[in-house]
DNA sequence: TGCAAATACTTTGCATGCAAATTAAAATAT
DNA sequence: ATATTTTAATTTGCATGCAAAGTATTTGCA
């Protein structure tokens, strides 16, 4: 019995898990300056991006599970980073909006991409541009 | 304030993120029929391929955090996957070993890679490759 | 030899990821 | 018009990922 196929080095999955956890864990000390989680800060590009949203676009766009956003919008909201308010033409819709601290934070945010772009050497732009084509294949 | 840096579209993170969870998350239905979690499967994979060895050398190779291994392995044990036991030598040191049940797993294991990348028809096997070998410049 | 420093793990606390059940409100069908 | 179904969020339970603190052991060094 070889099961080559079962050999961690052939995986593609462990690569992605590796990565991934790699590339979150380089975020967090740049992101502990802002008080913001990673999840958080995925959430709150994508509402620098497009503000008052609703939960349901705001899944869409970012991809966390919905039971997941509940909880971190929960504490994004204590922090005063956002408000959540009910939609009047839809009640069972809340639309989540960015108040005048969550708005400032982007610009100290800015420089996030950058710092943390720099802790990894071994691959050029070019293949971060491929790699992204890739990864987006996959989806 | 334009911050096109901060667009979610161009972040590298949010794409692995997202192709990492929908991987792990395209793995769920196979192993639980065989009743493992992501997390255990990996390190059942690192056990077929190296049986009877430390837990540091379990962190080293499957690169999961070690206070979550230590949770993860002795759940394992409660299903008589693995057998945890006290290296003589140093006992600081544990010895991590397959129960006959753990190494019978390998057999219905052995479909699942195949299974799981039929669901990922948007990338080809040489651009697995090529998107493995980039993973393994982020390290 | 004796003790500080390094190792190998475990434990704890917090923040998700995810499936499944639940709640509230709106849309549909009969 | 009312019951059924669908939709938008929340809640709950389980399993990590990770930092930080804690526990044994072993090493290394004075």
């Amino acid at each position: 019995m070889e099961f080559e196929q079962l050999r961690l080095k052939n995986q593609l999955c462990h690569r992605l898990y590796k990565a991934s956890n790699s590339v979150v864990r380089a975020y967090r000390e740049p992101l502990a300056a802002l008080n913001l989680t990673y999840p958080q800060y995925i959430v709150m590009m994508a509402l620098w991006e497009q503000d008052e949203i609703s939960i349901a676009a705001l899944i869409e766009n970012t991809v966390i599970d919905g039971g997941a956003l509940t909880q971190i919008l929960k504490k994004m909201a204590e922090k005063q980073l956002v408000h959540i308010v009910k939609q009047q033409t839809d009640k069972r819709q809340k639309l989540v909006k960015l108040t005048s601290q969550g708005h400032a934070l982007k610009a100290q945010a800015s420089d996030i991409p950058e710092r943390v772009s720099c802790k990894f050497t071994g691959i050029s732009k070019d293949q971060v541009k491929q790699l992204m084509q890739l990864l987006d294949q996959i989806g």
